[in-house]
DNA sequence: TTTCGAACGATAACTTTTATCGTTTAGACT
DNA sequence: AGTCTAAACGATAAAAGTTATCGTTCGAAA
């Protein structure tokens, strides 16, 4: 007898009130058995071998749709356009997860100390860049 | 008698070997006296007011020669297109700034501590998205 | 099983960015 | 100052990524 895989799905779905479909059924397991920081395009090239007809819009609707759920999440904001940042001090952001904004915030403000300067893989750092993730107090 | 405020300019050019042309010269002082984080449209708008006939690509261009010469650097690296996170478990991100490559690193590994959940501005805090920019061991 | 709103696929449209190309200009060398 | 050449410019086409539109199909509740 084999295993019902569709189950966890299911509730997945349920718990975040969206309908359980073929392609985004499929969609999810796909992305599941994925590493790394797959773009659109890599998802629909992947899912195409299982669901030959499945549109690219498809694909996008339902990729916002799980981010939306908070069933995956985005690698950083994405905000439309390159952005040029025009502190010169040394400062981190604050993004709103509602209504998008950056706010600047001092690096002192933040309370980051200095971190290692060599990590795993033999990576050299440059320098930190950390987004604090949150609420505006406009949006909350 | 004027300040000569094309000096500082010329000589930071010099400094990066680039030409120093007029447009490039209107477009680092409109750049200079703006704030926040604009979008190259954004600052193309604005420059446009002292030079009408210069061109996106114009703007474009040069943004980016800035950004590779370390006169103006980017609020976050940009990478094409929509990125989503495989990983499950809580971890950061080490971007390389010569290949782009985003490797990630765990919580614990990168040795952050907790920090406030309350910052300046009544700003809630959801989450920390750390990145770590350097240079990846191939890139080396 | 029927019904209806949601989701689908195909594709046009839109946004952002880059490439192309003919013309103009900065800077080096007279 | 005049000449030369590579670089930069403006106009715009093209590419890349994403979203919107719309007619058709499908999930799920009655």
């Amino acid at each position: 007898m084999l295993v019902d895989a569709s189950r966890p799905f299911r509730e997945l779905c349920r718990e975040n009130g969206i309908a359980v479909t073929h392609q985004r059924q499929v969609l999810y397991e796909t992305m599941q058995a994925m590493h790394g920081h797959p773009s659109p395009e890599k998802v629909y090239a992947r899912v195409k071998k299982k669901v030959p007809a499945i549109s690219l819009a498809t694909v996008y609707k339902n990729i916002h749709l799980f981010v939306e759920s908070g069933v995956f999440r985005e690698v950083s904001l994405h905000h439309g356009s390159v952005r040029v940042e025009m502190n010169r001090e040394p400062h981190h952001h604050m993004v709103c997860s509602k209504c998008k904004k950056i706010t600047d915030i001092g690096e002192k403000e933040l309370g980051l100390q200095p971190q290692r300067k060599r990590l795993p893989g033999g990576f050299l750092v440059e320098r930190y860049a950390v987004d604090v993730i949150g609420v505006c107090a406009k949006c909350q």
